[in-house]
DNA sequence: TTGCAATCTTTGCAATTGTAGAGTATTCTC
DNA sequence: GAGAATACTCTACAATTGCAAAGATTGCAA
């Protein structure tokens, strides 16, 4: 079961987006919940998810005439699939230097900085044993 | 100047970083760099570099029949676009979900850790007054 | 001046992605 | 059971990206 690297392109995202918040779902209605942001005509999602069903993104059962798409990836999944892509392009795959450039070029409020610093602490405290896979 | 989101392909990113580490460079020079990570031929890398000239990645200046080739954006605007890209997709615009998303889904050693929250340390009591562009 | 080496230019192709029209099948409704 | 509605299938097309061969230039060296 090989973990792979998935790089959604943007018109993944809002498809499978739809697809998370309606799960068990139908591609008409994925077609309107998206509706307003993008304005696809139904063609158009459609053919997007069948796409995304041969390269694995989204997996189907039929009933019927009816065709019901859920995900075949977890949202975690895909953010780290993209957060991934980052670090490996732009950051010669080091996080740490990533998290620093988060840190250094994006002016977090102090209540973003706290939380943060919360956050780490939690971390590194409880983190000893911790060695979930 | 519009600050306009760069998005690079991989490819461009192979590209640039070599342009970056040679600034005034030729395209065999560039080539060459590659020649061991990409196997990429002579041309396939000049029709690379000249399409990114067309987008506005790197400018050339031609010194009689030799074209010089340098970046149009800095490491750090690139960088800001590959987060961009992240952060827009997979964390609806928001930063501190993605970073959060980072503390929690990346095993950072104890000392990486700590480093952070040094560093986190330090913006906060710095953060201040420093209002810096 | 002839020829070779280095460089550039032109052209092209296949895969992916965004986009959709047009036609087909199934089902509901009167 | 005929038309309307719903959902699906098939086909297509332009732009982008990864890739490169073949041809055109230019400049140096013998």
């Amino acid at each position: 079961m090989a973990k792979k690297n998935y790089e959604l392109t943007e018109g993944e995202w809002a498809i499978i987006q739809a697809v998370w918040e309606n799960e068990p779902c139908a591609a008409p209605t994925v077609q309107e919940q998206l509706e307003d942001q993008k304005s696809w005509t139904y063609s158009t999602v459609k053919t997007m998810m069948d796409r995304m069903v041969t390269k694995g993104l989204l997996k189907t059962e039929r009933i019927r005439n009816l065709i019901l798409y859920r995900s075949a990836i977890t949202r975690i999944h895909a953010q780290k699939g993209e957060i991934m892509r980052a670090v490996k392009r732009a950051f010669d795959g080091a996080l740490t230097p990533m998290m620093q450039f988060l840190l250094d070029n994006h002016k977090l409020s102090q209540k973003q900085l706290s939380e943060l610093e919360k956050l780490i602490k939690k971390k590194r405290t409880k983190g000893r044993a911790a060695r979930k896979k």
